[in-house]
DNA sequence: CCATTAATCTACTATATAGTTATACAAAGA
DNA sequence: TCTTTGTATAACTATATAGTAGATTAATGG
């Protein structure tokens, strides 16, 4: 085996972070700067509580950063490096998507031959 | 919000098959070429129903691909490109280690001053 | 045909966690 | 101080799934 699971580890828990949908919402509506929780909620249409909890996952993940501002918190995109991450598969899958089709478009062509 | 969750949940079930350590450990032990699945049972050490479970999984996500030879079946990588995500991944959690123990570093030099 | 080997499938248990409701807490103003 | 507002937390339910044991299927050799 080339790497020991100790090391394979972290990075199974950073990819379960980002693979709830719910979180990725939160980071899509951050993407565009800094929110307080209130206005994530509104964004998203998630329940308060579900949010609080989902963003101190991503805090703690080291995704988010939390800075408490008089009564509310304002969250921002502290690793927008993840947006990458979300691309690169994001990409993959649509390419996909279109080799199918490509094939299917193929297969009609035999069918009509 | 710039995504809708329809165009993210596909990503969120991307990550979530990568996002399991003895799944990770199977494709590792793929890296190096095409394998039976009792070759991923002893390089892994993983359960031989479990293997197979996560097997199915990754097959079904694309990431892999699945050839019978006689009584036994070959997996192979279908995607190297998961390994880019998790190299990335990893080197970005790697810079995170070094940053805090630079930081544990300034924090002794504070100290001795 | 029977036995053996490899892999898959089924049924089950245990665990983790998403979502929700209600509660608690903290900051700011009346 | 009391109230209001914005977040966080606690407790709970429901669901998903990792892991396992045992049955089942499929290919090969005797």
């Amino acid at each position: 085996m080339a790497l020991p699971p100790s090391a394979l580890a972290p990075v199974a828990d950073y990819f379960k972070v980002l693979s709830e949908l719910s979180r990725l919402q939160v980071l899509c509506s951050l993407r565009s700067g800094s929110k307080n929780v209130t206005e994530i909620i509104e964004e998203t249409g998630l329940g308060q509580a579900n949010v609080s909890k989902h963003l101190k996952i991503l805090a703690q993940a080291g995704i988010v950063s939390r800075t408490p501002q008089g009564v509310s918190v304002y969250y921002e995109i502290a690793e927008p490096f993840i947006f990458d991450l979300c691309e690169l598969v994001g990409d993959r899958l649509s390419m996909r998507l279109e080799a199918q089709s490509q094939q299917l478009k193929q297969l009609e062509g035999l069918r009509r031959a």
